[in-house]
RNA sequence: GGCGCUAUCGUCUAGGGGUUAGGACGUGAGAUUCUCAUUCUUAAAACACGGGUUCGAUUCCCGUUAGCGCUACCA
């Protein structure tokens, strides 16, 4: 079965048997382009990729694929680096720049030069560009149709003493197959005649992906590639050029994609797709973590979901990785956010409790120490979001708060009530005994019963009159919370 | 179009030649409660289709269909 390949058997592919040793820790990265935020299937390779190496003790390196001059920029960089650091991953080595790293590829595609592997191509863009539409209108495959690689060595050296700008090509082999051994998807085939001649350098020098991926993979002397299955299709040629270049092959793993509700891949009208918009929309980091983990990955003991990142490391494994697309269920998201809401210690809560006022302008209450704890311990079993504690909950911890219209239609619309909440307001200031949460309810129910009203009435209108909200704890455990002087206070404007 | 990958409840998935096909999220119902959430009980919900192989396929093989990916001097 393709699905164990833990054990990191030889790799084969038809041309070379050189492998990796495995007794070696490994080596993997997480090679984000700047071109973009840190998106969900890119958070999840750089998760999967932390995993692995944390697993089994080896090496994360982070590597920024930045060859892309025209859509590459800094404040992406900056932007992948922050929601890394938000999900917690950490790296061993880099980040490097590939954009700092130019000369070793062009070293490298002048070395597959040399050696016959790569060749000039002078053909004009433009001109590659109608070959190509053409064959595409013609139903062809649009593939290089290898003018320059028939060019006689006379006729090459020629158009480069005339000064010819030209890319060099990969020769690819004409027949045979290319094979990998992926350590999800076991033994992947491509027959060499599907490949192109893809461009190694481009005229201006500058290097393109295949090229500086393998170079850098190379040099950086890595085991493992982990990455989204998008590459899939361009492994063969990746393969060709660690061949080429005479590298053993790292071992291979591909992870099926992450797609939208419509199973269609992600993208912004599906929502959020930077996971720093998860941070922003309330939700926190362990459970997008844990999450992500569980798309496409399934531990040992599959009837445990909720999972530290300690568990995760440790039950971490590429045989777990699953071999279909996986939607991305906001929903299941959700509920994980609130597990962790209601297991986060009030310490943990608090400084993302702060953000999220700040966002809301909600200015807390400074009241006596450990009150901020309690109340967001007694709040937290309810929560959902962290945006909760803005809005839902706000009244705990700001006097500047407005009553849901709802909830006081419902539970504070009789006049007669009000005049009783006005009137418990009064016994509370009055009374002798302690402000606790049974004194608070006798002093409730008596006056319930002596006005000839439920019990009940009077708690859900004093909760609204206190929180704003048709929803709360426990009205006894709000008034603790709240503290006498305010309890007193809320009810009297009834 | 070509090539590649994939196919179990709505979603994430477990399982695997003979199972009442299991779990989780979500959904419905009920119980509890001062509201809501929680909690508890419970219900509905799946092996894409067609051929093989086999005593027996959801499981193995082939095909079909569908989805996704790749098909650049982007990464």
């Amino acid at each position: 079965m393709a699905r164990n390949i833990e054990t990191r058997l030889p790799l084969m592919t038809e041309v070379t048997g050189i492998t990796h040793s495995n007794s070696a820790k490994p080596r993997l990265r997480f090679a984000p382009s700047p071109t973009g935020y840190l998106h969900v299937g890119g958070a999840r390779t750089a998760l999967f990729n932390w995993l692995y190496a944390r697993h089994f003790g080896g090496t994360l390196i982070l590597r920024i694929e930045d060859t892309d001059f025209e859509r590459s920029t800094d404040e992406m960089v900056d932007g992948i680096l922050q929601g890394l650091a938000w999900l917690g991953i950490d790296w061993d080595e880099g980040p490097f720049f590939q954009s700092k790293r130019m000369d070793l590829y062009k070293a490298a595609g002048e070395r597959l030069l040399a050696s016959g592997h790569g060749y000039y191509c002078f053909c004009a863009k433009e001109e590659l560009e109608q070959r190509r539409a053409v064959a595409q209108a013609e139903g062809r495959t649009p593939k290089y149709d290898g003018t320059c690689r028939r060019l006689s060595r006379e006729e090459r050296e020629k158009r480069r003493t005339e000064g010819a700008a030209g890319a060099i090509r990969f020769a690819v082999p004409e027949t045979g197959v290319t094979a990998f051994q992926d350590a999800v998807f076991g033994r992947v085939e491509f027959a060499n005649t599907e490949l192109e001649d893809f461009v190694l350098l481009r005229s201006d020098g500058v290097p393109t992906y295949h090229l500086s991926v393998v170079t850098d993979d190379i040099e950086m002397k890595m085991t493992h590639i982990l990455r989204g299955a998008d590459h899939i299709s361009n492994t063969p040629k990746q393969v060709l050029l660690y061949e080429a270049l005479g590298a053993a092959l790292p071992v291979f793993a591909h992870v099926p994609l992450i797609l939208g509700a419509d199973k269609t891949r992600l993208s912004k009208r599906h929502g959020a797709t930077s996971v720093m918009a998860y941070r922003d929309e309330g939700i926190v980091p362990e459970a997008f973590r844990n999450f992500l983990a569980l798309l496409g990955w399934t531990p040992k003991d599959s009837s445990k979901e909720v999972l530290s990142d300690r568990e995760l490391v440790q039950q971490f494994g590429l045989d777990g990785i699953s071999h279909s697309n996986a939607v991305f269920d906001r929903p299941k998201l959700d509920w994980f956010n609130t597990e962790y809401i209601r297991a986060y210690p009030a310490e943990r809560l608090i400084p993302l409790i702060e953000e999220e006022w700040k966002k809301a302008g909600v200015t807390p209450l400074q009241r006596e120490p450990g009150w901020l704890a309690r109340t967001v311990d007694l709040l937290k079993t309810r929560a959902r979001n962290l945006k909760d504690f803005a809005d839902a909950f706000r009244a705990f911890f700001s006097d500047d708060f407005e009553a849901d219209p709802a909830a006081v239609t419902k539970f504070l619309s009789e006049a007669s009530i009000r005049e009783i909440l006005v009137e418990l307001g009064s016994r509370y200031a009055t009374s002798i005994e302690e402000f606790s949460e049974q004194g608070t309810e006798k002093i409730l129910r008596d006056l319930a019963a002596e006005n000839g009203v439920k019990a009940g009435a009077l708690i859900n209108g004093a909760r609204v009159a206190l929180t704003g909200q048709a929803v709360a704890p426990s009205l006894f455990a709000v008034m603790m919370a709240l503290g006498k002087d305010r309890v007193v206070g809320r009810l009297k404007r009834c």
